[in-house]
DNA sequence: CTAGGGTTAG
């Protein structure tokens, strides 16, 4: 039920009352109601209503009717500007807001703890440390750092700026501390990477009764949990969740749908993402994500047509999820269309979403059409671009338009690693060794250094790292042995090793040992050996998967009836029963 | 009337 705003002219107060009761989403209501009390000449006059229309402007999210509200108020209060100051700092405007407190500052107006937070938070959200020094001082001359709000404020604003250290020290220092000041400072730990540390003060956070954690902690912790995909312990901590009654928040939803997406589950995201009860943008689009990594196709599409019905806005990651779900199955049409109703909804492609077209078109062959897409680009071809239309050129053995993109490599001096190796693999895949040789020289010449290719996998609350030809786990022996066993079966069931995909000039045997102690296999292996057998197999890989175990991982998956899930630079892939379901399409 | 933290991508 909307409120329907009255005729008759309305008191100050009562319109004060009528804005503090209309939801974000009645700006239609509000507007209307402004133009009322313009007529009147209410709104310019009293300082309470005008405060009233700022933050109303501010809470739907249009800082610049807020700012329109306060330039023709004839009255102003200190709380005026500091609404004002707040509609700039909540809606990405940090810099507005700062110039802002420059004025407050030089009036004389009063910086109260209303004030500072506020100041705090722009100072953050410009990730502006050396005012938020100035801040902090600030508060320590006015007698306000004692207060828990302004206290927590600053924590935050030095966590997001990096200096982790003035944020614990300050968060030491605060005589009384709540369930945000601990929520800021986990925040920034995770922020910073440092997950052990974050984990240890959340564990205290829950044992002590008085700080206690809430949706924002929770969701921290899964977020930390899914970066570093740690199934077990954010399946524990979604356990918590539940617990807690914070299991079908939005914030904390989103957070576990991208967990499980993360490491390999697209079931239980699915599962979770049902039961969060009102569905924001986030929640979406972390559906939207898990479905197009994990090639999901025609759900992504069914997904982005219920959002419609919804009645959510897409952004601008919902279409980079969309295009990248039409990449991974080769629908280029579809793409286009989706390409081009970016524009409809109001949003400018980004350089993701273009160096994603032409990931599109040059996977599914079209590499003149990518070439021209990328020349026409109105900004400047972003890398991964270039990265994109290299992959093409492997895949569909195009050694013109691989040349063709060396050249433009040399002319930007490109230190990716990544580009380096997609042009060896490039010409490699084409039987051109020669050329492939060239581009390695080149690659070190320049001093660039491959990534080394590393593959985890989680077990017993542990991560189990390996690299090619590794023989520092403790499970070694029975890992290469598990292998060499396999290896014959796979033989028997017409397997045959191709070495293509080793580029070292190596005798045909030496390139078969390699490949065959791959890092992505090495830790299948080490599931196979641990894991239980109904329980399918996660690896994780930080560079593309290698053909070859590609191939074994389709056998392996037929011959031992096991499920193996292994998530690559890009994408997932679900072996089951001898086939994969990125289709051989990667 | 004005106050602190966030979800989704890379």
């Amino acid at each position: 039920m909307l409120p329907t705003i009255p005729e008759i002219p309305l008191h100050p107060r009562a319109a004060c009352t009528l804005l503090r009761s209309l939801s974000p989403s009645h700006l239609r209501q509000a507007q209307q109601l402004h133009s009322h009390t313009t007529i009147s000449g209410d709104s310019l006059r009293y300082p309470l209503l005008v405060n009233h229309l700022i933050s109303f402007y501010s809470r739907s999210g249009h800082p610049f009717l807020s700012s329109l509200v306060f330039s023709s108020a004839l009255t102003k209060t200190h709380i005026s500007y500091t609404s004002l100051a707040s509609a700039f700092a909540s809606n990405g405007l940090p810099h507005l807001s700062l110039s802002l407190f420059r004025t407050i500052h030089s009036l004389r107006l009063p910086l109260d703890d209303r004030a500072l937070p506020i100041f705090a938070k722009a100072c953050a959200s410009a990730a502006d440390a050396r005012l938020g020094r100035c801040v902090h001082s600030l508060a320590c001359r006015t007698g306000f750092s004692s207060n828990v709000f302004v206290g927590s404020s600053l924590v935050d604003m030095y966590a997001k700026s990096g200096h982790l250290f003035d944020a614990r020290r300050l968060f030491d220092e605060m005589p009384v501390r709540n369930v945000v000041s601990w929520g800021g400072l986990i925040h920034g730990y995770s922020l910073s990477g440092e997950t052990e540390m974050g984990l240890c003060l959340f564990r205290e956070a829950v044992r002590d009764r008085d700080v206690g954690v809430n949706d924002f902690t929770l969701s921290c912790i899964v977020q930390m949990c899914g970066v570093d995909t740690l199934l077990e312990l954010g399946a524990q901590t979604h356990a918590l969740c539940l617990k807690t009654g914070f299991g079908s928040s939005s914030f904390v939803g989103s957070s576990l749908v991208s967990l499980y997406s993360r490491c390999g589950s697209v079931e239980d995201a699915r599962r979770v993402f049902a039961g969060i009860g009102f569905k924001n943008l986030g929640a979406w689009n972390s559906m939207m994500v898990a479905f197009a990594v994990h090639g999901r196709t025609e759900s992504a599409f069914w997904l982005f047509r219920l959002m419609g019905e919804a009645g959510v806005r897409p952004n601008f990651i919902t279409f980079l999820s969309l295009l990248s779900a039409c990449s991974h199955a080769g629908l280029v049409e579809e793409g286009k269309r989706y390409f081009a109703m970016m524009g409809d909804h109001g949003i400018e492609p980004g350089h993701q979403h273009y160096a994603c077209m032409v990931d599109l078109l040059s996977r599914a062959g079209r590499l003149s059409e990518a070439v021209e897409f990328i020349i026409n680009m109105p900004i400047e071809p972003p890398e991964s671009a270039w990265g994109a239309l290299l992959t093409g050129c492997r895949i569909h053995k195009d050694i013109k338009t691989a040349a063709f993109v060396a050249e433009r490599l040399l002319a930007l001096n490109s230190h990716a690693s990544g580009l380096h190796m997609l042009l060896t693999n490039a010409y490699a895949a084409a039987g051109m060794y020669e050329e492939a040789a060239k581009a390695r020289k080149a690659m070190r010449d320049r001093g660039v250094k491959k990534e080394t290719g590393l593959s985890w996998i989680e077990f017993d609350s542990r991560v189990h790292t390996f690299v090619s030809g590794d023989r520092s786990h403790p499970l070694s022996g029975e890992i290469y042995q598990k292998l060499d066993e396999l290896g014959e079966e796979l033989e028997r069931l017409g397997y045959v090793a191709d070495t293509s995909v080793v580029l070292r000039d190596l005798g045909g045997e030496e390139k078969r040992r390699v490949a065959a102690h791959h890092s992505e296999r090495l830790a299948v292996a080490f599931g196979l050996i641990s894991f239980p057998a109904d329980r399918p197999i996660r690896v994780m890989k930080n560079i593309r998967v290698c053909g070859d175990c590609h191939t074994v991982f389709k056998f392996m998956s037929r011959c031992t009836g096991r499920t193996i899930i292994l998530r690559d630079n890009n994408r997932f892939h679900h072996f089951v029963g001898g086939s994969c379901s990125c289709g051989d399409y990667w």
